[in-house]
DNA sequence: TACCTGTGTTCACTATAGTGAACACGAGAA
DNA sequence: TTCTCGTGTTCACTATAGTGAACACAGGTA
């Protein structure tokens, strides 16, 4: 949806509504709001109130947020990727990093293969607030330390954290680790 | 917050207005609400429409739904498990199933080891709505099927599909296979 | 001590949200 | 053809959002 304007609710309700095959007087007495009032906020006529979505998004028993995000076509994704179509990051003496993920994922869902040599350190910047990471050790073991946290995790294992803050993951070993890592961002809806 | 009550908004917002040091004054000018309006809603003295707060949202630069659903203070995560703290979800004849995810991620973010034996098959119900799978074939080949969409995946290979529909992974090969999965959800803020 | 400034609050007003009631319209039945 | 019913829209009203201006207060300075 467009940034300049308000969010343009009236339609993602009347979208809603009519999915769930409601009338505007059920909707009424289900959610405390007027029909009047109903008929209006569809008709993009009027400019509700935080309140009066709310009572309108609890009617609908859907999220708030549902509403205010323009309730968008979700279509069914499907989407495969093989071994030779994945992008591999090499640095000079750093990690081998494959990334799995589409580029359309960028910044949402971004999953990788991460290969560290034996004593080896891969060190990152903060990424953008609330930011995660899931790490599966396939094989071997890593040292994970985010700020003032550490973990050393053996194949097999997992851990998590915020990676808005530096952040490292060490192979200390002699051996090869092979590591499986997600990382999840927070989405921003239309900033 | 409670489901009893619209979300009072005020104080999330005097929050993010006093993080980034901002007077009254200058959040009028960069949202185009009036200062008298800004100080009626942080005390939670009106109820304000959702173009309101939407022009609050625009001069602070968070999403609107950060205002909504209450600020709440993020506190950074740190938690690594053990491969001998997964939990194993085995089925006489199935697929081996490890849970590598806590227990607080579920219906979140959850994130599995399975082992397909060869020429075995793993079918699922759908999922909660909009619920996206994402699949990495760590050794063998497993053939993904969604709905009316399928793939075979190779070592090395990349799959996410929607899993709010019956979908299904299986081995067609002689040989076992090794498959990361996560599950994302589509969060419910309050219901 | 008095004055000034910055910041937040409240007043008195206008504009608009929100409603109960009445109206408009289309479809189906008699 | 007329009537009835269900559904959505609009009217005329009250309640409240939203604002410019004035006020209140605290801290700093002369």
């Amino acid at each position: 949806m467009s940034t300049d304007n308000p969010p343009l609710i009236g339609a993602t309700i009347k979208k809603i509504r009519k999915d769930q095959s409601l009338t505007l007087d059920t909707l009424a007495e289900r959610s405390g709001v007027s029909k009047a009032m109903l008929s209006q906020i569809e008709s993009e006529k009027v400019n509700p109130t935080i309140a009066t979505v709310w009572k309108i998004a609890r009617g609908l028993e859907v999220e708030l947020n549902d509403i205010i995000k323009g309730g968008k076509e979700r279509v069914r994704k499907f989407r495969s990727i093989n071994a030779d179509e994945t992008t591999v990051l090499d640095t000079a003496g750093g990690p081998h990093i494959e990334v799995l993920s589409p580029i359309e994922m960028a910044e949402d869902l971004e999953v990788y293969l991460l290969e560290l040599s034996p004593n080896s350190v891969l060190t990152s910047q903060p990424h953008a607030p609330g930011t995660e990471e899931y790490l599966t050790v396939l094989s071997g073991t890593v040292t994970v330390i985010a700020g003032e946290k550490s973990a050393a995790v053996e194949q097999g294992g997992f851990v998590m954290y915020n990676c808005d803050i530096t952040h490292t993951i060490r192979n200390d070993t002699a051996a090869a680790a092979r590591v499986h890592m997600v990382v999840r961002f927070l989405k921003k809806n239309w900033v």
